[in-house]
DNA sequence: TAATTAAACAAACAGTTGTTTGGTAAGTCA
DNA sequence: TGACTTACCAAACAACTGTTTGTTTAATTA
């Protein structure tokens, strides 16, 4: 173990229990509606010590949303590489967007459940680091072959809105698991947009 | 004018104000980032006094939430009467729903920006207000003849969580209207699933 | 071993939150 | 006219907010 190597681990070790601690509170119950002392208690540290790590509440959120923003891209493009065939392209990159938002990790989960109207100071820089995923998904539409008539903005809309809106209604104990919700859903639309 | 009309006329005169000025801040801000004080001087009266016409914010917020519903139950069902068939019903009610959610009134629009979470105490009460909607939504979708695969459930999440989702990037001067968007997201699901 | 640094604690800060209290002018009604 | 009610104002309340400060402990480095 070098010498960084190990000052690393030192630096970060109560960095991560931070992070996920903010983490899991930030998407379970908002952003405005978590304060830093919930933070500080999940996180076994008091409140003021949260500010050795990030220089405020708002800094916090952000290396939360660039991390979410990091794993659902890798997800994504994990799920989505495999596949050729752009409709199957197109139904794996759904099922990965549905896991995120309901499933997987706190971190994923964040970019859903806090918007970045909550975050004046920094809503540039959310709705940049959203974009980050969903050109991924701009691009996937783009790759269909579709009807004349078909607004492919409007039918990305659609999917990515349907998507984001399972954050409300989705249950892991539930019939249908994110797979089958993607595969329903692509079903829904195939045959009348597909050229 | 009898009695009872100029002592409702006088009781809810500035009622109608406050209940004005905090929809119109929750449609926009949201219900945490609005505060007392924020409709107070929106209504042009002092914090305590919207304590004379309403117990708590908590209130403030299902009378709202009430109102609004009856609104766009009304703006739904007067859409939806006058079609006969299934489909265009669905497209004129899809229609009513993407104006309630983006433009509209303030009152409308709460509905689609404060979800029930924001006040746990009302939680309930505020889902069920949503339902009265939804059902309404429900019925329209069990009208479609559908292919034997097709999961009405999730076809009917598919629109109100894309309608749902407009709220963030409908814009007025955008070049696509309610209608337009509401016909395009009918159409890309049209053919797939009917029978 | 001595100096330095990382990572926290303990306690307070100023401002904001939803809410309560006591008072009051104007309108209603017997 | 006198009792009562409506609809507010003015001021305070306790609790909570994000944040800052000074201090301390333990590990690292020279």
């Amino acid at each position: 173990m070098s010498k960084s190597d190990r000052r690393d681990t030192r630096t970060n070790n109560r960095n991560e229990a931070l992070l996920d601690a903010a983490a899991t509170l930030f998407s379970t119950q908002g952003f405005r509606a978590t304060s830093m002392r919930d933070i500080a208690r999940a996180a076994g540290m008091l409140p003021g010590s949260i500010y050795y790590h990030y220089p405020s509440k708002d800094d916090l959120l952000l290396a939360i949303y660039e991390s979410g923003v990091t794993q659902i891209s890798e997800i994504f493009d994990a799920a989505v590489v495999a596949e050729h065939d752009p409709w199957v392209r197109l139904e794996t990159g759904t099922a990965a967007l549905i896991r995120a938002v309901t499933e997987e990790s706190a971190y994923t989960r964040v970019i859903f459940k806090v918007t970045p109207e909550d975050v004046p100071a920094y809503r540039e820089e959310l709705i940049a680091e959203r974009d980050r995923f969903e050109d991924r998904f701009k691009a996937l539409i783009e790759d269909l072959p579709l009807k004349r008539w078909v607004d492919p903005q409007l039918l990305r809309l659609l999917l990515l809105g349907a998507g984001n809106h399972a954050q409300l209604w989705f249950s892991s104990e539930g019939s249908r698991s994110a797979a089958e919700i993607s595969n329903q859903f692509c079903r829904f639309v195939r045959e009348s947009v597909e050229k």
